[in-house]
DNA sequence: GTCTATACCGTGATAGAC
DNA sequence: GTCTATCACGGTATAGAC
């Protein structure tokens, strides 16, 4: 177990600080600071700005992804040769992410941040978050199609939409939520944000696609 | 109908670029040049940036919150002496956002972009929404409760994280959807977006909240 | 009171020297 | 890999025009 190398630290501290502030809100000074090394250094492994702002974000993409798919296909091998339900399915979305929790790196709480801020961003949404996350997602969007036979495309894209917003709204951590309720709920909770979104969320799925 | 005061302009366009690139992805003589003033007129009208930031976003919460909360009276006083219903209310916390999509003023859709950018904000999102907006929430969650008996403080209060979430996204209309779906959803279409979340909120509300 | 022109000075990203 | 220089751009204050 060695020290992270200056790359990583760099990585690590634009990370917190990109999730924190947004893109414009942090300076290279900044995270060369938190990182403990020269501003130059930062440019020199990662060229311009936007360059380090993509490096993170892809960085702990390709490990999110390929957790979820294995969840997802656990629970599609459990149910063969029936469909899994969908609260299978949007448990294995969801669940992966809690390892971000008990896992000792914080890192991985403010890459889900960063997520946050580029989803909800009408600049960056868009193009980054379909970049990297639309295949996964076109994945889970078949399977619950199996869950929901009948079910149009439109509905199906609307409720993932409405998966996506929860989910990357609880991402943000906040602590809206813990004003409001009086401390009763506490935006670091990630346990039981999932705890309630996963019934919510397929109590919504099969309301709205399953009218017929 | 006379033009629009200077100030008005400059609030117009420190709407729409905030909403757009965040309150550090814009600068004082971006907004002026877009208004069509001298960079001095905002210190002048405004004071510091961060004074015409809050500006802004006060703008329009009280003519927003008014007419939730009108939304709400009324379907109260509908269904008087019952309590309204799950869907009546979240209709209630919706529809008068549609208002928005008519109007010919395009200030009110980057007002709602702007409260993604500051919802999901690990920044800003605590002090500044719940300044302007928890009350009204308290008074929705109010009748949630009624229309929802047993429901305990913490159901209700996730559920409408998860309502939050969702509605904030579709403010921001990333055009991810766009992408996702094939062009069979599109994130200008509030209309549509609304249709489909007000079943699937209510939905949630319900599985969450009625366990018993 | 409203508005413009301009100046100030710190700070930013980045390139090039070492 | 590191240090330093460059040069544009940022927020803001001030002086004065209308």
């Amino acid at each position: 177990m060695s020290q992270p190398t200056k790359r990583d630290r760099i990585l690590d501290a634009a990370e917190a600080l990109f999730a924190e502030r947004g893109y414009d809100g942090v300076t290279l000074r900044q995270i060369a600071s938190e990182a403990g090394v020269d501003v130059a250094l930062a440019s020199y492994h990662f060229g311009k700005k936007l360059d380090l702002f993509n490096a993170v974000f892809e960085r702990r993409a390709e490990a999110l992804n390929r957790s979820r798919l294995e969840a997802l296909r656990n629970v599609q091998r459990e149910s063969a040769p029936a469909f899994p339900t969908v609260e299978q399915i949007i448990e294995a979305f969801l669940r992966p992410l809690e390892l971000t929790q008990e896992n000792a790196d914080p890192g991985w709480r403010h890459y889900l941040a960063l997520i946050a801020y580029v989803n909800n961003s009408t600049y960056w949404g868009k193009q980054m978050m379909s970049k990297l996350f639309d295949d996964l997602v076109q994945e889970f969007i078949a399977a619950l199609r199996g869950a929901l036979p009948g079910a149009s495309d439109e509905n199906l894209y609307w409720c993932y939409h409405n998966l996506s917003g929860a989910l990357t709204l609880t991402f943000a951590q906040t602590e809206r939520i813990d004003t409001l309720s009086k401390g009763k709920c506490l935006s670091s909770d990630f346990q039981a944000a999932y705890d309630h979104m996963i019934p919510f969320v397929a109590a919504g799925f099969r309301q709205v696609c399953q009218k017929n």
